[in-house]
DNA sequence: AATCCTTACGTAACCGTTTTCCAAAAGCGT
DNA sequence: ACGCTTTTGGAAAACGGTTACGTAAGGATT
């Protein structure tokens, strides 16, 4: 391997022009630039990652926790992430939570220790303590769809709200009365921000109760058993709104067993815009979330802030739209 | 920050005796080690992983390259390798390649100068000199589902071309007379011992040609579209067998847009077993590859490697077998 | 000509480990 | 009590960079 002292050694210099030279940081005549960097060429060196870390305390690299990859959803937003990423040159750590607090820990000492740039955080079991402990150590963050109150933190978000407000106000729209729907898990934001905006739309309703409410856990399965909860528990239904998109397409099977019509017995709607949506049978409507743009602006936003000194830092709380896509499913 | 030199000093020894008491490497008294694991639990210390890598060039983490995380099939296989290497203390890396030659190269060279410990390959477009080049940098390797003739490198597949032919002839077998494929890339070594398996259960039929094989990509997508062109070759096919299962998925999309009934008119079968097949309308038989078992054993098959020495490597090809799952869209 | 500023670059310390070599201490046989 | 081997642990040199500081040379200013 070629160090830096080898290249100073061949290039008549110090090792420390040579560093000063590759970094852009003080002065040096142009003939030594030229000089210095034909040097490198010739003898193919690149500097060495590690030992940069060492003294920078960098590593360009910013890390991605996500609750799992299983979900559609967040690949695609890891692709926006990444792809923006490598534009920049940064290397990408793409960590898989399970939403487990355990592993949560393990990830950020992990990521820490290994002086990662940045980190965004899209899972939950993060604590406010965690990313001040991060930025402690001068690792700025973004949380993805969890917001804290402190204004320290960054955050990027989409209006989960005002999108189960469209989906469940569509399904009212087109007809339906008496619509279910099926929510995500109790400790998760987003999840409880869609059950208040089904809620919003529905709750001046007579039928309302909470028996309309079956509690899932964003997979396929769940969505698919709740749904038939929701079928034993009122045989009436004629509308549901899942959470997410996964639920959507266990419910749609659930809905075939049951021997009911979809979206003429039964109307549904989903939430995340996955590509799998399209080709359902029925294809799914969907409140779909800008993945791949939220990602994109993590990664804008984490370089706003390393720009920024530590001290200087302001979080930005930015909120995205959604968008309704009407498809088969809720169509009358 | 605290330092082994900090704990040294408090411990009263040097920090060559703190280190190789850590690493548990030449002897000490009874005592020393004691009094060195009190103080070391006392201030907290953590040996700084960056530090270590640049002296042992190691880096307690491994690296998985896959073509692309939005095929469920390549997250389940990645919590293999993940869980696995978890259970070991190590970190994992996950490399998205999207089987761009220029995305390998990339990572490659990054996870190199990183000291990566390991490389699991499972994604075209590495070349034999990729694999050679890690080696010569003492990192071993081991691709999944891509075997080089080299008796050097390690590598676990799964039996392909029996798959295929499991799938093939349970179409036969349930009775369809005219049967197609939608098969995988060109390039792709998995998509042609598909291929094969398909080819070796029709070929002696008088109706079999080549305009029986639609060309797909593996996406969703390229199955529908596959699917139509299949339809309009051959408006009396009653079987397909699609090379993997996101493709089958699409396909039946594309059946029902046809107006032929499944599995009544045109029996399907896919390839991977991935959890959504269970979910269709109507679930589709498919041929299961052990994925998490698969990134099990890669792990395990890399820490084999690691153990010996650079020199003493000997290559161990593994193949596992599939299974095949009959489910509503092939039953007769 | 003396003074001061700038520029260009070298020296050496530092980042936090590991590891090689070596010396002191301890154990042992006689 | 004396050599001889084995333990035990320290000093210092790695690993491959960055950077604070210093200095010599050259130019400008008075």
């Amino acid at each position: 391997m070629v160090t830096i002292r080898d290249v100073a050694a061949k290039a008549g210099v110090s090792a420390a022009t040579v560093s000063r030279i590759i970094n852009g940081k003080g002065q040096a005549t142009p003939e030594t630039i030229a000089r210095v960097h034909a040097v490198i060429k010739e003898m193919g060196y690149k500097p060495n990652v590690v030992a940069r870390s060492l003294t920078s305390r960098q590593s360009n690299t910013i890390a991605l926790l996500v609750p799992t990859i299983s979900n559609p959803f967040f690949p695609e937003l890891a692709r926006g992430v990444e792809d923006s990423a490598n534009s920049y040159g940064l290397n990408i750590f793409l960590c898989n939570t399970d939403d487990e607090r355990e592993k949560v820990r393990n990830y950020l000492i992990s990521l820490r220790d290994r002086y990662v740039d940045g980190v965004i955080v899209n899972s939950l079991n993060v604590t406010e303590e965690d990313l001040e402990e991060l930025h402690s150590h001068g690792i700025p963050t973004v949380t993805l769809d969890r917001t804290f109150s402190s204004h320290k933190f960054s955050s990027i978000g989409v209006k989960h709200r005002e999108g189960a407000r469209l989906a469940t106000s569509h399904l009212i729209d087109i007809g339906c009365k008496r619509i279910g729907i099926i929510r995500g898990p109790e400790d998760d934001s987003t999840a409880i921000q869609r059950l208040w905006g089904y809620r919003d739309c529905v709750k001046n309703f007579d039928w309302f109760d909470q028996s309309w409410i079956a509690l899932g856990d964003f997979s396929v399965k769940s969505g698919y058993l709740c749904m038939k909860e929701l079928f034993q528990r009122h045989p009436d239904i004629d509308g549901v709104y899942a959470a997410n998109d996964l639920m959507a397409i266990g419910l749609l099977k659930a809905a075939h067993e049951w021997g009911r019509k979809v979206p003429d017995e039964l109307a549904i709607v989903g939430f995340d815009g996955i590509d799998m949506t399209q080709y359902t049978n029925p294809p799914i409507s969907t409140v779909k979330q800008p993945a791949y743009e939220m990602g994109r602006m993590a990664i804008e936003e984490l370089l706003r802030l390393k720009k920024l000194d530590e001290h200087n830092w302001y979080a930005k709380k930015q909120e995205l739209d959604v968008e309704f896509i009407l498809r088969e499913s809720s169509m009358r």
